[in-house]
DNA sequence: CGCCAAATGCAATCGTGTGTCATTTGTGAA
DNA sequence: TTCACAAATGACACACGATTGCATTTGGCG
């Protein structure tokens, strides 16, 4: 956190009470959150913080090489502390993001091959499939739409259209 | 195409008009086609079909297995004829997407690892970079928005709202 | 303090799809 | 060949993640 006092210092990257509520909620928040996931965590840190500004932060904070952004297959991207190298697979069934720090056997990347004559810059690899969770607790739930039991995710979505009835078109 | 025919029959899938156009814009047509740039090939084939079909085919058509789909990390899933394991890398600069077929030294998919007790499905692999034409062509443009010269991609996006000076408010 | 580029807030918009439902069409049986 | 019906399509709205344009605010500096 000091670190990243300093590196915005360094870069020129103003300090802003956004950026370091996103950077705290980061640290301190779940392990692997979606941009919608982190503002609706910041919302409560900073009451008034808009959507665009959390994913400006994060962008930022990408870029500034603190944390790193994570494309999931169909969803929404996520956002990760870690920096190091290393990849991820989700649980089709409850969503969790597990890391997988080192225990792919042999080397997924390769990282300055040039097939083709291409000049690779950045690899992603993610796998999904079933946590042991939910391997263990679901062994054929057929047709029942699995009511109790954690592995769940419920995605409240954004405030809609909420059409205030005010005009409000620009010239 | 027959093998496409005999497939639907076996699967006692309808042998539409859309469907046996949809695969011929895919085999004819270039070579890791978006759904949308499918859509804007179909539409040539059969004007008015829908966007809405053009999806759903490919989506049989993944089912069916005559097609792969792969997701690219930020970008449009596109769809590949080649079904067949291979990964694939996209120029960053101009989009174009390159067969990574068997160039890749080390195995990059452990299949049935279990890590965390997790149990793997789906592996999706992708990279990034600069392609051949792209290196030579491009030593440090700087500024100048790269002009002439293929490695070029333009999107006309859908037909957009088309609003007609409607209030655009929803009652 | 006061300045000003940078950052933020807000609403609109975009891109990539998916859901709904009425209409059309392939397909197998008569 | 014609018929009936499930399957497929078309039209359109909506979902969702994310981005853009522009006016306003603010951090960082002298």
């Amino acid at each position: 956190m000091q670190a990243f006092e300093r590196l915005c210092r360094e870069r020129g990257v103003s300090l802003t009470i956004q950026r370091r509520n996103v950077l705290e909620a980061l640290l301190d928040g779940k392990a692997h959150p979606t941009a919608d996931e982190l503002f609706a965590d910041v919302e409560n840190r900073i009451p008034g913080i808009s959507r665009t500004t959390v994913y400006r932060v994060l962008d930022t904070l990408v870029e500034l090489g603190v944390i790193g952004k994570v494309y999931q297959p169909g969803e929404a991207a996520f956002f990760d502390v870690n920096t190091h190298a290393h990849h991820h697979a989700a649980c089709v069934l409850c969503n969790k993001i597990v890391d997988l720090e080192g225990a792919l056997p042999n080397a997924p990347i390769p990282p300055d091959l040039k097939p083709h004559g291409f000049e690779i810059t950045e690899s992603h690899v993610f796998f999904r499939g079933i946590c042991r969770d939910c391997r263990k607790k679901k062994p054929r739930p057929r047709g029942t739409a699995g009511t109790g039991s954690r592995c769940s995710r419920t995605k409240p979505s954004r405030p809609k259209n909420k059409s205030s009835s005010k005009k409000r078109t620009r010239p």
